[in-house]
DNA sequence: TTTATTATTCGACATATATCGAATTATAGA
DNA sequence: TCTATAATTCGATATATGTCGAATAATAAA
């Protein structure tokens, strides 16, 4: 896959309100009530990621596995849940594809 | 509309190849053979968008009106053609969204 | 005015996407 | 093993999108 593919699919994943909140919120860390943590990258159950959504959990669960297949997001396993964190590298990569000045 | 819903149209504005390649080509000024100008945002017609794209110029036409529905890329006529420029406080918005370090 | 160039609109069509509920899988605990 | 919880997969469906060619509009030049 070419890489202007690669990261059109990225922006794809953004480009759905739902996705971008979920997303927009493992990126800013902090949920109401929840504390950052500078060192680690911020994770979330997939569940916790559709508070306030109101869309159905196989609707969330379809949303985190774009995200996740684009390479935005990571996810692992770790009992009952599913732990889901922001891929540090690509941030950089997406605010460096603005940045470009000629 | 909400800005998360705007932000949302901008990432859909961009996911697509073609009109990430257009995109891409108005930002980073200097196609093959033009020199940049640093002072004034730099401008094409929509034909010249297209070159190397590969597809029909309705096509090429609706692109670009995505891309200035979204709010990211200024159109305007002169004689023939019509000139297309990239939003410079857009690519700020855009680029402080990757930014966010909690 | 007629012609050529540039770009847009329109209608059609195939493909992709968002969403849901029901069924299924994975895991932990009683 | 049985039950409860968390998440995913599946099938269906309505809507959105990308694409084209033909027709139309806007402009400049002969």
């Amino acid at each position: 896959m070419s890489n202007n593919k690669r990261i059109a699919d990225m922006f794809k994943a953004l480009s759905n309100v739902h996705r971008l909140a979920v997303f927009h919120r493992l990126m800013t860390c902090c949920s109401p009530g929840t504390k950052c943590s500078p060192d680690e990258a911020v994770r979330f159950n997939v569940g916790e990621l559709g508070d306030g959504l109101d869309i159905a959990p196989s609707t969330l669960s379809h949303h985190m596995k774009e995200l996740n297949r684009a390479g935005l997001v990571c996810m692992e396993r770790r009992g009952k849940h599913v732990e889901c964190w922001v891929d540090p590298e690509v941030l950089n990569e997406l605010g460096q594809f603005f940045s470009h000045t000629g």
